[in-house]
Order: structure tokens, then sequence, then C-alpha cells
DNA sequence: ATCGATCATGCAGCTATTTTGCATGGTTAT
DNA sequence: ATAACCATGCAAAATAGCTGCATGATCGAT
């Protein structure tokens, strides 16, 4: 309900490039450059300014968009208390997520939501956190399900959304079958202080997550090679190339020659599973109940968890 | 920055009708009809309910209305402190107002305002306080200068506007120029108790205000005939048929075989002039430029009418 | 310096939405 | 019963908005 060029000015003062802006709203350059054109000429003021090849925000752009934050909240809320005085539900529902988390969260939110409202028209899109964030503000997306490092900068504060914690997910080791450790129950990361790892790239999210919880034993790993998906992974660990790290929630798929261990011991890294909305928009109908669909789900695999390790 | 279809809903949650609701947005019925369809079926909310031969709001629609009041409050505080902050000025303003306020207040503001920014595209539209309000909602005009009856029931209090008191208008007595009260300086309404009186036609806010003036005061005048504008009313004053009361604002023209002359006593009837913007706009570089001539205006007749009495 | 890559913008042409005008059907008042 | 009023649907028309491509400008690298 809030003007559309709004929004993508507001995508933009994310990405910071037209290009970036276009990718994330689906229009293609040109759209988000009339429309932010279009934007300026209706306000009357100058909200973009050259800079190098690229434009940025001018200071009465950046006002205008901080205090946005707040309307877009109000009319989230708005809308959310319309459509749960009137008892209705609106027709669209996309909702976003991470590999792992869509797989085993997203999944069965989708499904539950289009057997229980066949009338509804429920749109997954998988994405990283960051890009989950992006999809939010575009309005491409009313729920994503993100993961976040324990370390991370908190966005909890953000004016812009709303988050609650569905749950933790634990990393495990995973080591090669033949490893002198792999009967065990559980290691601690004291005793792989030696092994050559294998960890994401450096920069993604789950290398800060790595390096924080070694850090917090006091070691410094010897990382032997690099992955960027989990599959990749470990297969180099059935290989025999080393060590690492798979949340629990990653599934083995049957892989063969490599054992899952439970770490113990002091700084036991975890991710943590969050829900975040567009603030005001958490009392809606529709986010309220896929809410309660995820917090069973994942009150289901804790308990599924619970058994496992009995 | 708002929908345009949330601020048509909004009118029509005014005028109760589409056609009025076209009039005032200036679209077609059919397009009303076609925008409100469209706003229902992007929420997913049934806003209209058929009855009789109109259509009224639904409850959800009401709550949905009334909670849009403090969203467009609320856009407009931040265009207002983002035009400020950025020292810029909207392409576009509307004012408007009715009759002798028009006249005399806002010809002047619009003339004022065309000199000193010849850039800006100033629109004045001639309207009665109650359709200045409607235009006000549709957003046809910033700016509304309008009469209110010192009886009215005080629209203060209403959330989407916000007003400024400009000048006390009082009303004068006119008398034909051979009646013997035409040397007095003064008179007060119980002298003029038996006269025959010339007033506005039943139901007109002047109408509501006179027969105010009179029951303060206790009497029960005579109306003997009854005009719609200013000129009639001085036209048949002038041809003997009674007296009648006259706006300090509203000039006689030269009008021959009258006699203006003021009240005293109890109960002097007045009309206030006021400023009316849309909540949260009051603080716009323009609207505060606008009120301030308006006020200067208003300074400058008020000096004049004690140079006059003196 | 030169070349290539990246970014924003303008334009021509097209698409899609939106609006209009009229006709229809239902409802109220006379 | 008739006339007036009101909303809505439809086809045609107008308009706004988008896309794709070409252009120009900037930055980094060779």
């Amino acid at each position: 309900m809030i003007d559309v060029r709004l929004i993508t000015l507001r995508v933009f003062s994310q990405c910071g490039t037209i290009g970036a802006t276009a990718e994330l709203t689906g229009y293609s350059p040109s759209a988000v450059s009339a429309q932010l054109r279009e934007l300026q000429k209706a306000l009357g003021m100058q909200l973009l300014t050259k800079d190098g090849r690229g434009v940025r925000l001018t200071a009465t752009g950046r006002f205008l968009v901080a205090g946005s934050d707040s309307l877009i909240a109000e009319w989230e809320r708005l809308r959310a208390a319309a459509l749960e005085a009137g008892d209705q539900v609106q027709p669209h529902f996309g909702i976003g997520g991470f590999s792992t988390a869509a797989a085993q969260l997203l999944a069965p939110l989708a499904a539950t939501l289009r057997s229980a409202r066949p009338q509804l028209e429920v749109q997954v899109l998988e994405a990283d956190p960051a890009r989950c964030f992006d999809l939010l503000v575009a309005e491409r997306i009313d729920l994503a399900v993100i993961v976040a490092m324990q370390a991370d900068p908190h966005r909890e504060d953000d004016p812009r959304f709303e988050q609650r914690v569905l749950l933790d997910d634990p990393l495990d080791v995973i080591i090669p079958a033949d490893h002198p450790l792999a009967s065990h129950e559980a290691v601690t990361l004291d005793e792989l202080a030696a092994e050559p790892w294998i960890t994401e790239a450096a920069g993604s999210t789950y290398h800060a997550l790595f390096t924080a919880a070694f850090t917090a034993v006091g070691v410094t790993p010897r990382i032997a090679h690099e992955a960027v998906e989990w599959e990749t992974l470990i297969a180099f660990v059935g290989a025999g190339l080393g060590v690492g790290l798979l949340p629990r929630l990653a599934p083995l798929n049957g892989a063969e020659n490599v054992v899952r261990l439970r770490l113990t011991g002091d700084g036991r890294p975890s991710r943590r599973i969050i829900a975040a909305v567009r603030r005001g928009s958490i009392t809606s109908p529709l986010i309220q109940e896929s809410l309660g669909i995820l917090q069973a789900t994942a009150h289901q695999i804790l308990t599924a968890r619970l058994e496992e390790d009995a």
C-alpha cells in the first residue's frame, strides 16, 4: 500500500546500485532508474546524486529512507490488524530461506499452508540470509527462515524487522570412518586441534563461526581445504582429506566413509535458526499460523534429537 | 506516497457513494469502482458491501480507514521533515477556500507564492468548507482556508487535520439607508428584534450561526426572506425588504441604499476563519510559509479595522 | 595509456494496466 | 408504475510503465 517507488528506494539504500536493486525487485535497471527519477519529481526532492560510475543517496534520501522504516512498520501493523479483525487472509504469501533451513523447515511449512489454504498462493524462494532480508525489504517475501551465527552482529534491533528464534542448531564434527576417534560418542575441539580442517571459504558466515569456536578454546586450527557446499565438505572428509564441522540439520545423505560425532566441552559452536518478518506484520494471521507451524516443526526436530541421543 | 486506492477508499468513507468519490477525486465512477475492487483483491479483504442501491464499508473497511489516519499523518510528517531537512520544495501546491475567505486571504497568498517561487505550480480551488476537508482528504489540495461557525461541532480533534486560527470575523448588521437606526454607530440585536430579517436558507452554516446569536440574547427573529449569496442579501436590504447580517470581510461593493453597522452587546455573532491542513504536514516548509503569509494578511486586516473603528 | 568491465541513463517500442463511456440491473422515492 | 439514482460490467481507448539496446561515463587492470 506504500508506493512502489518508495519501496524501490529502500531496496536501493541497501544494495547501493541500480542494477542490484533491479535484480532484487524483479525490474530492469532502466525501470528502477525511471522509478527513482519519478519519485524525486513527485516529491520535489533530490534523493540521489552521482558518485563515480554509480549513484548514492543524498542526505535527504537517507533521511527519507530512515524515516520510512516506521511508516512501513505502521502499515504492516495496520494490515495485520485489519486482516485479523476481519478474519480474512491475504491472497499471496512469499517465504524465503536458506538451503538446509529451507529443506527442513520451509518445505513442511509450504506444504502445510498449501493444504490448509488451497486459495492461498504460496511462493518459496531459496536465498541466503542476507538476501532474505533484502527480499523482505523489497516485499518479495513476507517471512524468512534464516540462520544467524551466534557471534553475528545482532540484527534484532533493526527497526525494519522482527525476529523469533526457532531453534539452535549445534555443529557436529564429521571425521573419516577410519579415524581413531571415529568410535567415540563425542569429542572436544581440543582433541581435534591437530587435524587438518576443511572449512568454508574465508569470508563466509560459517567461516566466522568456525574461527570463533576455535578462538574460544584457544587453539588455532590448520585449514587444509575449503568447500562451498556441505556435499563437497562431506566428500572431502570421506576421502580422508581432513575433518570438518557440519550443522546437525544438514543431512549426511548416507555418505560413506564418514562419521558424525557430537561435540562436547566449552565453546561448542552452534548456529541459530530464526524466523524474520517485516516489523509490524508479526500479528498477521498468516504469519502467526506460519510461526506456529515452524515452531511445531522445530519442536519435532528437537524431540527427535533427544530420542536419538538417548 | 500512499497508494492511490487507499486514498480513494478514504474519500469514499467520507462521502459514502462511488459517484461522489469519483467527483471528488476526479475519476469516473467506473474507475473508482474498479480501484476499490482492485484494492480488495490486493489486500485480500472485503471492504465494501452492497447496501440498497449503494455500497457501504464493512467493519473491516471502517477499521482500515480509521487506522489509515495515523498512517497518512505519519507520511505527511515524514515528507515535511524531509523537505525541511533537504531545504527542498514540492513542485505542486493546492489551496482551497470559500468565497470571501478566498478573495481576501487566498488570492494574496497565491499571488505571493507565485512571485516568491516561480517554479512552484500553485492551484487554487474555490470550495465550501465541507468540500475543502474532502479535498484535503482526497489530496487535491494541501491547505484550506475555511470559515468555522463559533457554534460548530469542533473538528479540531479530527485525527486527519490540523488547524490554525487566522482571525475572527464578526458579523455586522446591514440595514436600509433610510432606516431610523442608520445613523447609529452601533446597534444591539435587541434593538433589531422586531425587524423583518433576511437570512440564508435554513440548513446552511450561516443560518445556524444566525439562530444561535438570537437565542443567546433570548429573542426570536422574524425571518422574512432567504438569500443564498451575499449580493442577493444586500440587494434585498437595499430594496427595504428587511435587515440582515453580513460578515465584516464580505464587502458591500458600493451597494446603494444600505448601511453597515457594528453590533454591540452580548452574543455578538462572529465566524472564525481558520487554516486547515492534513495532519503531519504542518511543518512542511511551504505550509509554514503559507501560514506566515496568511497570518500577515489577517493581521493587516485586523489593523485596518482598528484604524477604521478609531 | 589502453582496454575491458561496470554502472547508470535515455530512447524507441511494446505491454499491461487503467480509464472512460455506455449499457445494465437493482433499489428507492414519487 | 414510473422516474431517478446508484453501482457495476464490458469493450474500446488512453496512458502509464517496462524492456532491451545503445550510449556515456568511470574505474581497475594490464
